[in-house]
DNA sequence: CTTCGGCCCTAA
DNA sequence: TCAGTTAGGGCCGAAG
């Protein structure tokens, strides 16, 4: 069953790296298997040295009596050299098999070979096409590609499956209800979606038919996303093989598995069940959490470098998901090293040893979460060229698949988010790594990102102090001073799990992926756009709408975005009440009915009455949620709808774990929400619709001068309030309103009402809530000012402090100080943008001589007046 | 000396 | 092949 094994000389790996992709226009027809052979090879047996590195035993399980019931963690594809007996899909190899990776709730690991799934596209139906024209042109197409294969190494004998005429909607455009006709065509590998597109579109595949204006439809769809979106499987979710219904292919250590897992089986693509992550399945199984960190003996101001510098230590930490301490901990070190208390410390001469003992304990313990800091450019691929300069047997099989090698690949990754950055990646199969610097560098903006730092922030918590200029001579010394240096390792493996665990990076990352549908993997490899991608393929496929694929027509026009109100700028010493619409965009696309399906394009042959439909303030139309309900509301109608649900659930759960699954699932449902209007503004997207997201910022540009003029015409002295209210300032979806009163129960009573009263005006869902109350507020200038924060009259919540904040800040504090005549200090965490501002603003400020910074550490300053 | 565009960062 | 949006403040250096 091995068949893709593939016996390799040790040597062509050494000094042939991996061949860069991502420079290169490369041939559809090389692109997956290149780089399949470049890290196939013959991987070790998986030892057993130690009972308590091992998972639980396996027990004993019946196929025909017993299901396998499994949280999914990883889920990959490969081309299988034969195809599985008594599955469905193509009988001729090569065939396409996805694999699930996942753990029990009693800690095994589970592999799972998903077979006959294969990957398909559509495109619009000629129009005398008929269905006995369906074979010919399956067999001129499947002709056509073979053909038009370069070389064909792995004997492709059919490339085309079926091609079948079914009835569907593009996505794209209201077109009433009628059904237009398509070609489904199935392709026997994902890397054939590619060229049968192309050439389709450039060829003539059939005489009697013109298929080269046949726009293609979900072509670009990946293959790991095509399958979960089919099957119902979402990120993380748990999935169960009924019994009778899969076949055992190994458990444990038997030479014929193909996967380290301690089971492995084959099912048939439509046999198992896709649980919804609710209620029992919303459970999480004990997955295997693996950090580690490394020291390097490197030379005096010199970065190391792994042709050069060895490797002397490696520490390790491994705890499973939901407990609060690791049950593994040790150390890795080169030369005698005194014992540590509560660590297991394992000393090798050589080098090249040490490496090859860690890279057997790291299949032995089989993790399913890799972390650590920065492992992923740094720990990691250092060890994968260190060890492969020392040429150290059998290092680089890491993952899951015994004969796959780990290989680093540096990988461009460019967004307006994020910059261009610059990335390596190494493959696991079927672990995920999962490094805490790259969450963190998602997922919160700090000043440092140094491990220090980040455990001073979040943990009030110092690392051990090692210089690394005295790493070297710590390693040169005796077993004492080895110990002070593996005392360091090991805190550093320990932080990042106190600090995945503290800011409970799993639990909502894993609740993320539930959500959108996604793999974990992706949600940190991968951007915005798949997570709503996958949502709208999900939604798509139950209401029988197909996507376009998207052709690269630059996209050139910016759209307007939102309004910001000239700020009444100054210092107000009474209550100034905040109202703010609930999730905007969301609303205002639910309330409108705004969508893909609904956009009524001109010049659209069918006809729509005019009442039917909606013309939005950037005249556009859409068609009235009584004609079609949209897909994009329905979307954030049950995302909201969740939210709203994990939020009571929340309220009543008392679990602190369940408690924070709830509190991460309604985050994520948040973000998830607010992400769709990006996703239809994207133009270098896969879906772009400018006429969705410019409406949606019309609507919310002409909703926020309604408000200012609601609130600013009924509360009035004429109307007989105290003061005539003014709006004196708001960005986007919210107004400042100054009411001119002197309490905050006064302020915070007419900001309910007023609340109420402009949501009246509304269509539902949109609704303007009253949020808070600034009293102080010091309003400087657009999207700068500060005040304390009230949402209860008795005390402040914070000092709420927006944009550059420090002047202000600073500006407040002279105010006290000229009241109290007292000197004043306080300590606040800045950013770095806002420490340059510090060390680069002057030191007076409306000529007074203001402040002196001193740095505390590395993220708090005593700022003195 | 002023103006403007690029850059960086933030608000929402 | 991959990449969420626009508005806007403040600083800096180049051009005029």
């Amino acid at each position: 069953m091995n068949n893709q094994k593939r016996i390799h000389n040790a040597n062509m790996n050494i000094n042939n790296n991996v061949p860069l992709k991502k420079a290169k226009h490369f041939e559809d027809d090389e692109i997956d298997e290149e780089n399949n052979m470049d890290n196939t090879g013959e991987g070790p047996e998986t030892m057993q040295s130690s009972e308590k590195w091992s998972r639980p035993a396996l027990p004993q399980i019946n196929p025909k009596q017993d299901k396998v019931v499994f949280q999914q963690i990883d889920i990959d594809h490969y081309v299988s050299g034969e195809a599985f007996p008594g599955m469905p899909g193509p009988k001729l190899p090569p065939v396409s098999v996805m694999r699930m990776y996942g753990v029990t709730m009693e800690g095994n690991s589970v592999c799972c070979h998903v077979h006959g799934f294969c990957p398909y596209f559509y495109i619009i139906c000629p129009r005398s096409f008929e269905k006995n024209n369906c074979d010919a042109f399956r067999l001129a197409l499947d002709k056509a590609v073979l053909k038009d294969m370069r070389s064909n190494k792995e004997n492709i004998q059919e490339t085309v499956l079926e091609v079948e005429i079914l009835e569907r909607q593009s996505i794209m455009g209201f077109l009433g209800d009628d059904k237009q006709r398509f070609i489904k065509i199935t392709m026997a590998l994902p890397k054939l979606l590619a060229p049968a597109k192309r050439i389709l579109e450039k060829e003539i595949v059939m005489n009697d038919f013109d298929f080269q204006d046949c726009r293609a439809f979900e072509n670009n769809v990946d293959i790991d996303i095509r399958f979960m979106v089919d099957t119902g499987v979402v990120g993380c979710s748990w999935v169960e093989i009924p019994a009778g219904s899969y076949i055992i292919r190994s458990t444990n250590s038997n030479p014929n598995s193909e996967s380290r897992s301690q089971l492995e089986i084959d099912v048939a693509f439509d046999k198992f069940i896709a649980h919804e992550p609710d209620g029992e399945w919303a459970k999480v199984a004990p997955f295997r959490i693996l950090s580690f960190d490394i020291e390097c003996a490197g030379r005096r101001g010199i970065f190391p470098e792994p042709k050069v510098d060895p490797v002397i230590q490696i520490a390790n930490m491994i705890i499973r998901q939901g407990e609060q301490e690791p049950f593994i901990r040790n150390c890795f070190t080169l030369n005698e090293c005194a014992t540590i208390v509560g660590s297991q410390i394992l000393c090798y001469d050589k080098e090249a040893d040490l490496l090859g003992a860690w890279a057997s304990f790291i299949r032995e313990t089989d993790p399913d979460i890799l972390t650590g800091y920065n492992i992923n450019n740094f720990d990691i691929p250092y060890l994968i060229d260190r060890a492969k300069h020392l040429k150290v047997k059998n290092f680089e099989y890491l993952g899951r698949i015994k004969n796959l090698r780990s290989v680093v690949k540096e990988q461009v990754l460019q967004s307006k988010q994020m910059g261009r950055r610059e990335n390596k990646y190494v493959n696991f199969e079927g672990r995920v790594p999962f490094d805490l610097l790259f969450v963190l560098l998602r997922d919160y903006k700090l000043r440092s990102y140094t491990l220090n730092s980040v455990s001073y922030h979040f943990l009030q918590e110092q690392k051990e102090d090692v210089h690394h200029s005295i790493i070297t001579d710590l390693q040169n010394g005796d077993d004492q001073t080895r110990r002070r240096l593996a005392m360091y390792c090991l805190k550093d493996a320990y932080l990042p799990l106190r600090l995945l665990n503290k800011l409970m990076c799993i639990v909502n990352y894993m609740e993320m992926a539930r959500v959108t549908g996604v793999t974990l993997e992706s949600l940190l490899t991968r951007g915005q756009q798949i997570k709503v991608m996958s949502q709208l393929l999900r939604k798509c496929r139950t209401k029988g709408f197909v996507i376009p694929s998207y052709h690269t027509q630059g996209g050139e026009d910016q759209f307007e975005g939102a309004t910001v109100i000239e700020p009444k700028r100054g210092y107000y010493a009474n209550p100034i009440t905040t109202l703010d619409f609930a999730s905007l965009y969301p609303s205002i696309m639910m309330a409108h009915n705004l969508c893909y399906t609904t956009l009524f394009q001109p010049g659209t042959k069918i006809h729509v009455d005019e009442k039917d439909l909606e013309r939005t303030p950037t005249n556009n139309a859409f068609v009235k949620s009584s004609v079609r309900k949209g897909i994009l509301p329905e979307i954030l109608e049950s995302l909201l709808a969740a939210r709203k649900k994990a939020k009571n659930d929340l309220k009543i759960e008392k679990d602190p774990f369940k408690r924070s699954v709830l509190d991460g699932r309604q985050l994520a449902l948040k973000i998830s929400a607010n992400s769709v209007y990006g996703f239809t503004g994207a133009q270098v997207g896969k879906l772009p619709c400018l006429e969705i997201s410019s409406s949606v910022t019309a609507y919310g540009r002409t909703m926020i001068e309604l408000t200012k003029n609601e609130v600013e015409q009924k509360y009035t002295r004429i109307n007989g309030y105290e003061n005539d209210a003014v709006v004196i300032y708001g960005d986007t979806d919210s107004v400042m309103v100054n009411f001119g009163v002197k309490t905050l129960e006064k302020s915070m009573e007419l900001g309910r009402e007023a609340a109420d009263f402009v949501s009246s005006k509304f269509i539902k869902p949109i609704k303007l809530e009253f949020e808070k109350v600034y009293y102080p507020y010091l309003l400087i200038n657009k999207k700068r000012y500060a005040g304390l924060y009230f949402t209860k009259p008795e005390t402040y919540d914070k000092m709420d402090c927006k944009g550059m904040f420090l002047l202000f800040f600073v500006y407040n504090l002279i105010k006290k100080l000229m009241v109290t005549k007292q000197p004043h200090f306080f300590i606040k965490n800045i950013t770095t943008s806002q420490e340059r501002c510090i060390l680069r603003s002057p030191l007076y400020y409306n000529s007074f001589k203001i402040l002196i910074t001193i740095r505390l550490n590395y993220e708090s300053y005593l700022i003195l007046i």
